[in-house]
RNA sequence: CGGGAUGUGGCGCAGCUGGUAGCGCACCUGCUUUGGGAGCAGGGGGUCGCACGUUCAAAUCGUGUCAUCCCGACCA
């Protein structure tokens, strides 16, 4: 290819409506551009890189038996309301009407239009197991887009289905598409993990999550160093062996302190010169049941995807603040877990039900209370495990130190079972006769978000540098001055010896000053370039340049330098 | 949806105590240049997001609205 017959829309500076590096690249490189916000269009750069790594996860699944077809991006309501998910997956489902006035929605994901097909398509047990996927595009009108092609509304994705004729069935098919999973992201050169997750608005009853460490990572995880304990921040469990803080504390009834304008932990903490951990934090939060007091050890955080679990609710949110003022009966800030009006449950974490004496608000302005004591001055409806892990917590396996670290989750697969085929009525007749639920799973890949989870991993202070497996090209050949004779007959000819090589070759013709034609191949991405300048043809040397590791070779003729590329190559 | 911020040539920004819309880059023409974002000369391009209001006069002040971005709940 050509540079100047091609279109790359490479930026100088960085576009003021990106954060993340890999955004940011993403738009100065020429791979992509906003549309709306979360809707992006793949310019030729990016689909190329995109090809290549819907190629690669392709090669994966074909070999571990999947087969693949293609679903309808829009499709009917109707089968919807039969899942019942219609009502599930709520606004993120973007509805609307035909010329008819029927219903219609863009999918979300695939699992009734799958379940209708085979259903309606495999009958009997001869045919199973059955793993079927597509590449395609998913619309999730979400809340908050963002990140550039890490969350986006219209995605694509990689996501396949597997049928089989009983449990045991479909955890061979599972096993066989988590190697499938584990393959591609080796292959790709990501450091990553899988860990246990919640199944989510997908459903049924197991589902691991592909997490990418990445320091930029939206997702936290726990992880223990020592015997490989793995879990997401919202499912870790640490041990609770925190027992009481200061012996100044132990006195026989609450003391008040007095705390003008210190209304945090920290704040307050500092002011008494007294440990973040000899606090119990209280947070009123509402939820559809009414509202919940929680309390944690000042330290720490509460985690409300715990407390949600804790308290049987739904909906949680931090109550505004005019309800804090009534229930506590004091401006935020000074809430304490004794006299509260008008609440409905009392939740407390373990470390707190542990320790016998805590600092907490005094439900009065500018007081905090000294020497409250669980059970003596408060009272709680439930006890359980509703903090945030943190570094250094011990794990609940073998006691060793946990450590937290970010992550970006790419892939997600699930054991559903027969949630799917039940409802939908999709059956088939096993060897005696009988008919029976497929047992289903399923499988997906955010393709786009691994292609910017690669830039975000994968990239110097020059620009993007992909794996060769992945990006967009090969090699590049620039031509350094194209209005002298020699060097562009040389540099041609290397253009087409590479092109006749079967090698995918970006060729830079443009004629523009050796520096920008050098800054731009090394922002989009190309992991190798023959440099053909005046130094070229006074030596009649080739020079090849390797971006990872930034290094340079030095070849006498073509011959050793098409040898040596087919190494690299291969 | 709640909280915050920003909308000025293609991109990045200045102008915002009201009074002729500006800079850098990019773009077009010519000449010179070509090993890490070239030089000179000339040139084109903006109803200042949109609407209404205040005023003799609005990019500038007010109200509303839309869009984009950031923080939260959701997720590949």
């Amino acid at each position: 290819m050509r540079y100047s017959s091609f279109f790359i829309p490479s930026l100088k500076e960085d576009p003021k409506e990106a954060v993340l590096k890999s955004h940011k690249l993403l738009l100065r490189a020429g791979y992509v551009r906003q549309l709306s916000g979360g809707i992006y269009t793949y310019l030729p750069l990016g689909l190329k890189s995109l090809r290549k790594l819907e190629d690669l996860i392709r090669q994966e699944m074909n070999a571990a038996g999947a087969i693949e077809l293609s679903m309808p991006f829009v499709q009917p309501l109707d089968l919807w309301k039969e899942s019942g998910r219609d009502e599930d997956y709520g606004k993120e489902l973007l509805r609307f009407k035909d010329r008819q006035d029927r219903d219609f929605c863009l999918a979300p994901t695939y699992e009734e239009v799958i379940t209708d097909l085979v259903k309606k398509n495999v009958k009997s047990y001869k045919e199973l197991p059955m793993t079927l996927y597509q590449i395609h595009l998913k619309f999730r009108d979400e809340i908050r887009p963002r990140f550039g092609l890490m969350r986006a509304k219209e995605f694509i994705m990689k996501d396949a289905y597997s049928f089989d004729a009983d449990e045991a069935g479909l955890g061979e098919s599972y096993k066989k598409m988590k190697r499938a999973y584990e393959n591609i992201f080796r292959r790709l050169g990501f450091d990553f993990k899988f860990i246990k997750a919640e199944a989510g608005e997908i459903g049924g009853n197991y589902s691991e999550e592909l997490m990418v460490f990445s320091e930029y990572g939206e997702d936290k995880i726990v992880i223990c160093e020592n015997c490989g304990y793995a879990a997401s921040i919202d499912e870790a469990d640490s041990v609770s062996d925190y027992r009481g803080p200061l012996e100044s504390c132990r006195q026989p009834k609450m003391t008040r302190l007095f705390t003008p304008d210190k209304k945090s932990v920290e704040e307050v903490g500092e002011y008494l010169k007294i440990d973040k951990t000899c606090f119990a934090k209280t947070m009123i939060y509402e939820s559809e049941s009414g509202f919940i007091a929680a309390l944690v050890r000042g330290d720490r955080e509460i985690n409300e995807r715990k407390l949600k679990k804790a308290a049987g609710v739904k909906n949680l949110f931090l109550a505004k603040e005019a309800d804090v003022e009534r229930i506590t009966g004091a401006p935020c800030g000074f809430a304490g877990p004794f006299g509260l009006n008008g609440l409905s449950l009392i939740v407390i974490d373990e470390e707190i039900n542990n320790s016998e004496y805590w600092i907490t608000g005094a439900n009065e302005k500018n007081a905090h209370m000294a020497n409250v004591r669980p059970g003596r001055d408060f009272t709680s409806d439930t006890v359980a495990n509703i903090r945030s892990v943190q570094a250094g917590d011990k794990c609940v396996r073998c006691s060793g130190a946990l450590t937290v670290k970010n992550v970006i989750e790419l892939g997600h697969i699930f054991k559903l079972g027969e949630k799917y085929s039940s409802i939908l009525n999709a059956k088939f007749l096993d060897e005696k006769g009988e008919s029976k639920f497929f047992a289903m799973g399923c499988y997906g890949i955010g393709v786009g978000r691994t292609l910017q989870t690669l830039i975000e991993v994968f990239s110097d202070e020059e620009g993007i540098n992909l794996p060769i497996s992945v990006s967009p090209f090969a090699i590049a050949v620039a031509s350094l001055n194209v209005n002298d004779g020699k060097i562009t007959a040389v540099s041609e000819k290397i253009y087409e010896d590479l092109t006749a090589m079967g090698i995918d070759v970006i060729y830079d013709d443009r004629n523009l000053s050796a520096g920008i034609k050098l800054k731009d191949i090394d922002l989009i991405g190309i992991p190798l370039k023959i440099v053909v300048g005046n130094r070229t043809i006074k030596d009649n040397k080739y020079e090849l340049n390797i971006k990872k590791g930034n290094s340079k070779e030095i070849f006498e003729d073509l011959e050793s330098l098409y040898k040596r590329l087919r190494e690299l190559l291969s």
